[in-house]
DNA sequence: CAGAATACTAAACGAGCGTTCAGCTCCTGT
DNA sequence: ACAGGAGCTGAACGCTCGTTTAGTATTCTG
């Protein structure tokens, strides 16, 4: 499939990185084709887009019974990132797709962020409502931040494999750094279990 | 200066989406000028790259005096990317083009992301010492973790003004977010000051 | 003041890009 | 059997890219 070809590029160099004859030559057609198929590279792309959209979409209303308040399950972190890659093989374009699409000033990126940033918002809600955890002072910047977080291990994930020796989004990598995030989660990074003055 | 412009350029849409004759426009000279005193584009982009680096290493070096323990100030969160920003005026370029070396695969963005690394595990380890904050099972992974949500305004930060309705790296907007970290970071997500069983 | 280096430019080159075009199969409906 | 359209292609077009070249001012040096 054409689409599949193109959607491996661009994740893997980015669409700008990426000519019409490439993706022909992986799709084995010719070039004339692939532009009389979408009429653009740029039409190419923006289907790429919603097939991408409509595929995160179908795992995050897949997800949100098995997303449900289990925070601090060993497994199931509440992180939204985890739990996607949980649900892709591990060869797929997808999260470098879905980390360009965070990252680049598009229409499709800015929907799929304002996707995630409520989904965060239910799931703090969520956790508040349980009594497990507090909205805070500032709900959605709360909200903005644990999602930040979140998406960080994705945005970085090549930085911090070099750094710590593991990718995070490995099975070792998630099991150290949700188990860190955990922690920080539960009591802060206060030294004691006592929380000490704050003022 | 032609470099100034390329790096202004470079930040704002990328090296690769910027044409050697844009650079030599903006810096009023010919493109032939700009491949002559600098022998070709990527020896451009090596020489910005290095200048940046530079500078972040002499904002880095004068900030350790300043950016000792003082974590829980309400000023100086123990944000690096916050402390830079206050070093640099409110239009510079340095910090986008800062976002593009920690997202793009090249050896100076390695480089720029260990030597932040080694400051945030720095810090962790004063902090630690200081008795303000535990070093967790895992300090590596727990250093990781703390500037990974420090990047990530940084990284995310056009997409967060459009949730958020405000720039998270203005004045107000470092503050709320600020006001959230160290809420988490004091006490974590718990909704009472007493921690609950964490087993 | 001569002469060489330096700063700089206009013009052109070759390559790669997205896209267009004319035409070639090859299946389908009547 | 055979028109007709869909699927598909190689070749070409116009454009922009980074870079090269040949040459002109300008400035430094003896």
């Amino acid at each position: 499939m054409i689409r599949d070809e193109a959607l491996r590029l661009f994740a893997e160099h980015g669409p700008d990185a990426v000519s019409v004859r490439q993706i022909a030559a992986a799709a084995g057609v010719s070039a004339a084709l692939v532009v009389h198929h979408f009429g653009s590279k740029e039409a190419l792309r923006e289907v790429v887009d919603h097939h991408v959209l409509e595929t995160f979409d179908a795992m995050l209303t897949e997800m949100t019974g098995e997303q449900a308040p289990d925070l601090y399950d060993p497994a199931a972190t509440g992180s939204l990132v985890e739990a996607v890659l949980r649900h892709l093989p591990p060869d797929s374009p997808m999260p470098a797709y879905l980390r360009r699409m965070l990252l680049t000033d598009s229409e499709a990126g800015k929907e799929l962020f304002a996707k995630i940033f409520a989904v965060s918002e239910g799931m703090l809600a969520a956790l508040s409502e349980a009594g497990m955890a507090a909205p805070g002072a500032d709900p959605a910047v709360r909200a903005a931040f644990l999602m930040a977080n979140d998406l960080a291990v994705l945005l970085l994930r090549d930085r911090l494999t070099e750094v710590l020796g593991v990718d995070p989004l490995s099975q070792e990598g998630m099991a150290r750094w949700a188990a860190e995030v955990l922690a920080v989660y539960a009591r802060g990074l206060s030294p004691s279990l006592e929380v000490g003055d704050a003022s």
